[in-house]
DNA sequence: TCAATTACTTGACTCAGTCTAGAAGTAGAT
DNA sequence: ATCTACTTCTAGACTGAGTCAAGTAATTGA
């Protein structure tokens, strides 16, 4: 992705310098959480709303630059990987995500679970454990609120 | 379930009044958030404290006896159909949540992703898309928040 | 360049859930 | 059956994540 406003303008969106830092935070560091996308931005631009964050972040989700996960006992955390359906891997001790190629396609379970009369139009997958380091060291909780991929 | 006092003692879970009055809510309505849990069990023994609901839900899921969905969006739901792995479709309109057998087992699935090195215990899957009656009525926005199984 | 539209800022507000201290209830031992 | 230690419940303040609304600033197409 060498050109965030090419990319913005190639989807629709117009171009603003917050949108810009906004998509490049999200690149930088993915799985961030909606504060941690601000913090990181307001490093590269010096300042942002709150607001501005969360309708930024809303606009590049809903046109499907950017995408929204949002894990139980947690806020709603994004990344910029979209298209590939991969899912992810939470570790419930120190919350760090992991990324998930799929095995085996999401289609057949699509169709298996529509015996309801829904039209499916996602499957949602996430995995729940224990990461290794937490997994070698239960009594340290290891830097909660992580984000690395 | 006939007893539930029982029940709860055989999870070794000191049994009350509260305890009692939440289990039944959860079996009479499944997928409830924990306010319309709470509106159930006054209905049924007068009062009860929000603290207290929560305080229920939560030492009744750790203890398996109930299980906790959070999907995102909505407050966390309530279910008694505990043991068999079953996953959700969630309605994007109305928010109605139903239960979906798995079709395919999920051992697979937990082997598969495993490259990571996580100790994987749960694979969570929820379906999104849109209900019959939403489908067919996209402009009346079917009776928001209801929980119908 | 200008006007119209779209985006951003600020601050109050909501909603779901948590914390704490004290009152009430439960259950095992006497 | 009663006592006592422990657990659970109540009440109400508090937190964190996110939304709403009104006014100001920036973008874009003519």
């Amino acid at each position: 992705m060498k050109d965030p406003a090419k990319h913005l303008r190639e989807h629709g969106v117009a171009v603003t310098a917050q949108r810009i830092a906004v998509l490049r935070a999200v690149g930088r560091s993915p799985h961030g959480t909606a504060d941690s996308v601000a913090a990181e931005v307001r490093r590269e631009i010096g300042t942002i709303s709150r607001q501005a964050v969360y309708n930024v972040l809303a606009v590049l989700s809903e046109k499907g630059l950017i995408r929204r996960i949002q894990p139980a006992g947690s806020p709603a955390r994004f990344e910029d990987r979209v298209g590939d359906n991969h899912h992810h891997l939470i570790c419930r001790v120190c919350g760090k995500m992991v990324d998930v190629d799929s095995a085996v396609g999401d289609a057949p379970r699509l169709t298996a679970a529509n015996d309801s009369g829904f039209e499916i139009d996602e499957a949602e997958v996430i995995y729940w454990g224990t990461c290794p380091s937490c997994f070698d060291a239960p009594s340290k909780p290891a830097s909660k609120d992580r984000d690395n991929a």
